[in-house]
DNA sequence: TTAACATATGAATGTCTGTTCATATATAAT
DNA sequence: ATTATATATGAACAGACATTCATATGTTAA
């Protein structure tokens, strides 16, 4: 018997509709807990109003703090430090240019997941 | 002066390359506060590694609690909680069947979301 | 050189959130 | 009926987080 084999997960019941083989391979196929932790540290990015329009105005274009600060009726500490967080995840590149910052989205599947979501608040809405 | 016209972005200053009128054009295209508090609250939905791993476990078949719980290595209580979260955003359903419940994956996009990050990290990694 | 401006950042604060613990409900088994 | 099991849920607690405030750095204008 294998040392993977040894480590069964203990089910609920004996009787019950998963078996421990069957868990065991689901467990292999699943989300190992690093993947996860990466995956949600990303979605967790998202999951901000103010970034999720901070993103949205760069994707028209690339602007300056005071700029998304303004638009966005956020202080431009605020800003700062939402983009700073973005930087971090490299969502997001900047350029200096005399004393302001460009920002300009870095990443295009955050496009993408745009779509996802909105298609499914279309969906289960009204 | 249109109502629109009048309540112009005050920018960071006069010599600026984003102009009043330019500024009010992006904010009619950018994501408006109510829709990004709406895709903000799914993102975030996503962005617990549990979370996920529970998706990543019902993506592949219906399962109980206890399963879940056992699989997750967290306590059933805890699998509930998160449950209960899930199924408020209807990402997940449920079927009673005796004393268990067995949970399934309700939404298609989070697949999709999936891919789009796993292929964002895969990127940006290494 | 001063003063004003744009941005960055650390600390503090209030809020949100995930887990645990205790408990409640409902179903199955004895 | 009583006991064990599966799930749900409210309260409490700890940790994470977004903003504000104060301050620092670097840049332009006067």
């Amino acid at each position: 018997m294998s040392a993977i084999e040894a480590q069964k997960v203990p089910l609920c019941q004996s009787s019950h509709p998963v078996s421990d083989e069957k868990a065991n391979d689901l467990k292999a196929t699943a989300l190992d807990v690093s993947k996860a932790q990466r995956m949600a540290e990303f979605f967790r990015l998202l999951g901000d109003s103010n970034r999720l329009r901070i993103l949205s105005l760069l994707a028209q274009q690339e602007l300056c703090v005071c700029d998304l600060a303004n638009m966005l009726d956020m202080s431009e500490s605020a800003v700062s430090h939402q983009l700073r967080t973005l930087r971090s995840l490299r969502l997001v590149a900047y350029q200096k240019q005399g004393r302001r910052v460009y920002y300009r989205l870095l990443d295009h599947h955050v496009l993408d997941l745009y779509q996802s979501v909105a298609q499914h608040l279309a969906e289960t809405e009204a």
